[in-house]
DNA sequence: TGCTACCTGACACTGGCCTGAACGGTAACA
DNA sequence: TGTTACCGTTCAGGCCAGTGTCAGGTAGCA
């Protein structure tokens, strides 16, 4: 496996970086988000160990960014501190798992191992749903060939949708990729936004499963 | 998706079960190991949570042997215990997470949706039964190929049936299934709804036990 | 044969869903 | 600073699929 380290404390970063080479991976260790961004530009990961307190900027802007892009490359993120929502807020920006530091090295291996028993190869960041043709990095879609354009909030939840085409979204899954995690929502958002989407995107785009939520149609129509 | 749960204390068993229920996982809860290997064996998961102090033996028991048979399922190890050897035992068993008893149902939440991430692009576990071809995790059926569109209602006695074919079950466990605990129905709901399910999923697919309740047909017809 | 359990077409009602419209907030711009 | 345009959110009204009930018919059993 190729290893991205991102952690700018220099003792720590040696030892985790002799660690999981001495378990047979090799590692990139950089020391700024600047860095790690030209990284995953320039080279393809299997798992990216991030720290969060960074010089240039705090690891969960990365994060987001990198998951933006559609970049599903497992994330690990390393950090001191171990409250709840912190933990909560990693996962919810696209982490895979979390460490609180100090941790065992020991266990770090076990957790990188379970990530490569785990690993499979990245998906092309450029998707064909029915007839619409979505390139994930840069947030565009084409219908029938003319382009679309959607809000934030459409776009987070058409990117639900389309983590598997054809994949059953319940209302609460669809609410919780819009608020912060748990917040309940009295009113109809989620339809509003259903129905303006199927304006946009087509009415047969998105279909509703009556009583369980919506799913996005995966063939042409 | 669907959750195996395997947990015997009560009060936790309950709040796990509703909060993943709440996320609109299909959850099944079993209190014993044995159970667990069961239902493992007659059903097909997304992702299994699993408590180590059994009573009937101890959870890394259930892992090894589960992964022994080659069975990949994301397993998160729920315990009491937070020395950093356990936890790599753990990991090193074929775990993918773990969270350390009392934590945070918000977490819960948040880790079993990033195990969901994790899993994007797969495909959910197919269960066939007769020629019905069931995807649990989206409500789908497919019927010699042809898709069933079910109700709410009409999925929740099928998931009833589903959990184990070819077993019987009675009226009021059906019943059980549609109301609130112990909410007696005077009426011929069951019988309308076996009806209809019959309708859609073949006059043979479900099978009455004069006296006794129904079962659904686990061989081809 | 009669008795009982079960099946199913039909129907009214409810609540989930859809959508046009309006309101407040915010960011860009002159 | 005021103006404008757009976005996110809420509300209200209407529609209709899903649900529960009933009644008449059918099949199993003694």
């Amino acid at each position: 496996m190729r290893v991205l380290l991102v952690e700018d404390t220099i003792g720590l970063g040696e030892a985790v970086r002799d660690q999981i080479s001495d378990d047979g991976h090799a590692v990139d260790w950089v020391q700024s988000l600047g860095f790690a961004e030209t990284s995953v530009k320039t080279t393809s990961y299997n798992l990216i160990l991030l720290d969060l307190m960074l010089p240039d900027g705090h690891g969960f802007d990365f994060l987001k960014k990198l998951r933006a892009t559609g970049d599903t490359t497992p994330v690990i993120i390393l950090t001191a501190r171990d409250q709840v929502s912190d933990r909560i807020a990693g996962l919810n920006a696209g982490a895979d798992d979390y460490l609180v530091k100090p941790f065992d090295l020991s266990e770090l291996s076990a957790r990188v191992a379970a990530v490569a028993r785990r690993y499979r190869g990245n998906p092309n960041p450029l998707v064909r749903v029915g007839n619409l043709e979505v390139d994930l990095g840069d947030h565009r879609i084409n219908r029938n060939g003319q382009p679309v354009e959607l809000t934030a909030r459409e776009w987070a939840l058409f990117e639900g949708f389309l983590q598997r085409p054809g994949i059953l979204l319940s209302r609460a899954q669809l609410e919780d990729r819009l608020y912060e995690f748990g917040a309940e929502i009295e009113s109809n958002t989620i339809e509003v936004y259903i129905s303006r989407m199927r304006k946009k995107l087509g009415h047969d785009a998105i279909v509703t499963v009556r009583g369980m939520g919506y799913r996005l149609e995966p063939n042409e129509h």
